[in-house]
DNA sequence: CTGTTAGCGCTTTCAT
DNA sequence: ATGAAAGCGCTAACAG
């Protein structure tokens, strides 16, 4: 934040070509601020509006005089910042991106903006840029995950705004939550490859608890096995989220070297799993028929690769556009003085079988 | 923007709890609203601090009353909205993320916040986001590609802000570009695979002109091959950016039926390169015996996958890095009045050879 | 080191 | 349908 000089003090600023404002636009049609104003606004305010003929004259004026509106005043003076704010653990990664467009799509369509920022996988940079984004005053707050700082969580809690956790089914939400049980999508996984013969099941997935999806697939993992009276203890951990494909490679090799027995592995992601299927047939390892393969996420590499990887199947979008959607009313039932109940929204889930199991 | 119910107007809003202001804080502490003002922008301003005690003092009061700075209210005041924005064509890609994060990374350590937006590869949409950020007037705007709707190009230039243009080296650029030279890249990559014998070289991209680059690419194909003297005419284009991996699949099969004879193929990326591998092994062709692959932008794929991509290698961070270094010293240049004369930074690029070649 | 005054550009509210 | 006045929460500028 601050190892490197500090940019000029706004005192140093030189008098540059003073921006166009509202006032000069008013002077030139000849009308009140306020009449400006609400040829601006019309639609998504309560007020009457201006006759069609003036609005189209102040509209041409504004772009005449290159005048745009200037939106920090305008959330200040109407206590309404215009955006809802989202975090998610990367950029990088199609089943994040799925989500922020799904909610993009959703809050513009009530004219709010989508402001997008990434933690990095750590709830340390979470907790940095939940501040940073309260300083803002956003209307909303979409987190992914259930996991957050002591601080954090008590932010969110004194926000006064609505917030909603996405892509877990935390056990103490904050308030609202849009999402599925990683656990429970990874057990069906686990049930679908037994039925399908295999019996000796091991898990791919990493070695920290940084990123609490993958704990809570490992968790399933776990579950499903007891339940299916299988052998356990095959879990192999691997570096922290984001496990790239590399490791997946090297997983799968230490793994079988470790337990030779192991007909199937399921992998915490898709990344892995591609990543431990190119390793096998650089080995000369037939998948499935030395070793079966399934990931998580249904990545487009998933359906791409040769063979294709059986693979979970979540709605990411749709996680995104119901979370856009309770947030418009969540933000409505704010803006009338209203709390929306805290609500929650099951994205449902599928196993996608496909060559690789 | 409005095919839902509109939300509540701002003048529907009940007396919330009313938010803690400076002004309550400097009264619990018994000093003025300027006291807490600077006790809390200690550093990045040239006023003179208070006492570290009582800064303390009011650090804790804050903490206590959990009041958090309204930055909306500050920046109106100051003129300074605190944050660059940056709009790339599409989260999903890790180019573009990379880009983004050394972005992130450079502004944040002036204490700037990176706004991104992403355009779909369009140029109406990247023309709507950027009229959605001036309005919160950033400091700046950082811009994937060279190529923008005669609206935005005017609304850019009287912006008066600093404007960076990426990833490209736009004939007419705005402002300042950082970026390299697509098309020299992709001669180069053909140039490569002659030097390694190929001669019957054929190129697959995109049917539209939506992607600058990937037209860029194509060009630069087009040219080497002249260059060389080599067979002209095996360009083979399918759908429009972000080309998938599918369509590079179904691009060599076909490709490979019209020119039987051809040897070796570059792919305007490495997903669509990557389809076209695993093609090659659904049908049984050996690569590169029957046919080698080359890809471009050095994805987590192209070394994952078996065998692995030769592919041009992209500084991408860099790219991020020194855009966000460039638009900082912008920044600075534009607070004390003045304008940094426009600067064109050259990205060095590279060809990774690998076993597809 | 701290306080006072003024005002940023817009919207709210009330008046016409 | 339009206007006038007030003020949002903060910081710049100046004074002490």
């Amino acid at each position: 934040m601050a190892d490197r000089p500090p940019l000029a003090p706004a005192s140093a600023q030189a008098p540059l070509r003073r921006q166009v404002t509202m006032a000069d636009v008013a002077a030139k049609v000849g009308v009140s601020k306020m009449t400006v104003s609400r040829a601006l606004n019309r639609g998504s305010r309560n007020d009457r509006s201006t006759s069609e003929a003036l609005r189209l004259r102040i509209l041409a004026t504004c772009a005449d005089m290159g005048y745009v509106i200037d939106q920090t005043a305008r959330s200040f003076s109407s206590k309404r910042s215009g955006f809802v704010a989202a975090l998610v653990p990367t950029l990088n990664n199609s089943n994040f991106s799925e989500t922020a467009q799904g909610l993009t799509a959703a809050v513009e369509a009530s004219g709010l903006q989508l402001l997008l920022g990434y933690t990095d996988y750590r709830i340390e940079t979470e907790e940095r840029l939940i501040k940073a984004m309260l300083m803002r005053r956003p209307e909303g707050l979409v987190l992914t995950g259930g996991s957050h700082t002591a601080a954090a969580r008590n932010m969110l809690l004194n926000s006064g705004i609505p917030v909603i956790e996405t892509w877990d089914l935390p056990a103490e939400p904050i308030a609202h939550t849009v999402g599925f049980s990683n656990a429970d999508a990874t057990a069906a996984m686990v049930h679908h490859l037994f039925a399908k013969g295999y019996r000796r099941i091991a898990f791919v997935g990493g070695a920290s608890d940084r990123d609490s999806r993958g704990v809570d697939r490992r968790r399933g993992y776990s579950r499903a096995i007891h339940e299916l009276g299988l052998p356990e203890g095959r879990v192999f951990s691997v570096g922290q989220a984001p496990i790239p494909m590399s490791q997946g490679a090297e997983a799968v090799a230490l793994l079988v070297q470790q337990w030779p027995e192991v007909d199937a592995v399921v992998c915490v992601s898709d990344h892995s799993a591609f990543g431990a299927l190119m390793e096998c047939q650089r080995r000369g390892w037939a998948v499935p028929g030395r070793i079966a393969i399934a990931g998580f996420g249904d990545f487009e590499v998933a359906k791409a690769c040769h063979p294709r990887l059986t693979t979970v199947v979540v709605d990411c979008e749709g996680i995104g556009r119901a979370s856009g959607e309770l947030m418009l009313r969540a933000i409505d039932a704010a803006r009338l003085g209203t709390r929306l109940p805290a609500e929650t929204l099951l994205i449902p889930f599928g196993i996608q079988q496909r060559e690789s199991t």
